[in-house]
DNA sequence: TATACTTGCAACCGATCGGTTTCACGAACT
DNA sequence: AGTTCGTGAAACCGATCGGTTGCAAGTATA
């Protein structure tokens, strides 16, 4: 199943694992001790960001590190970026539009 | 009830619909032109972007437009430049160990 | 080899989500 | 005034979510 970035970072404490590896990478047991939830809800989260390749694992020993991959973050920076684009084409539009009016009302007046 | 923004862009049709408003405000008929599910489906997401103020209304005779507030989404690019201020912020501390093991190796080589 | 540690996976549970259907209310048209 | 149009709200439904509990597998340690 594919996931998306966007439905990964919904919930505050995949974020918050986000935030936490994203100073280093760690093992499910030492993030789980940072939150109240089980090691197995850790777990599932640390699934579901693996899914949406957010984190890579690297297996040292019987542990096993989770880092984060950021670079797959910037696919909201990208998003965010695109309806900004919109937006702000928007604003020249409306800029336009009242060129346009003053246009019109120079004509006006000549008449 | 306080809305999460994270939340708010979750769903793909909620991102369409924030894109297709960043174009100009829209009534939710008209939206829901844009997509293959029911207007009061399309009213429903409206309700969860209002709630998190990612989206204001405005009545204009029986009709209601639907209108972006762009500010509101600086929260996710502040959420993301924090992750990758974190991120670097790990980095440099790399290039510190980097730099203190290679001083130890320079002293090594004195003795 | 036996035991402890670290982890993932499956099954289950209540809550929430996204959607449809139905209805109610207010504004505009005839 | 009666009808149509535009919309929100409530009730319901199947699917998914986030969480817990229990278990199995692999690695280190005695």
């Amino acid at each position: 199943m594919r996931r998306d970035v966007f439905q990964a970072i919904a919930d505050p404490t995949r974020r918050a694992i986000i935030a936490l590896i994203a100073l280093q990478a760690m093992t499910p047991n030492a993030i789980a001790e940072h939150f109240e939830t089980s090691r197995q809800a850790v777990s599932k989260h640390l699934r579901v960001l693996t899914e949406c390749e957010l984190v890579t694992q690297e297996q040292m020993g019987r542990e096993i590190y989770y880092r984060l991959e950021i670079e797959r973050m910037i696919e909201i920076d990208k998003w965010l970026e695109q309806v900004q684009q919109i937006w702000e084409g928007n604003f020249k539009r409306l800029d336009a539009l009242l060129a346009e009016l003053k246009q019109q009302d120079k004509q006006e007046r000549k008449k």
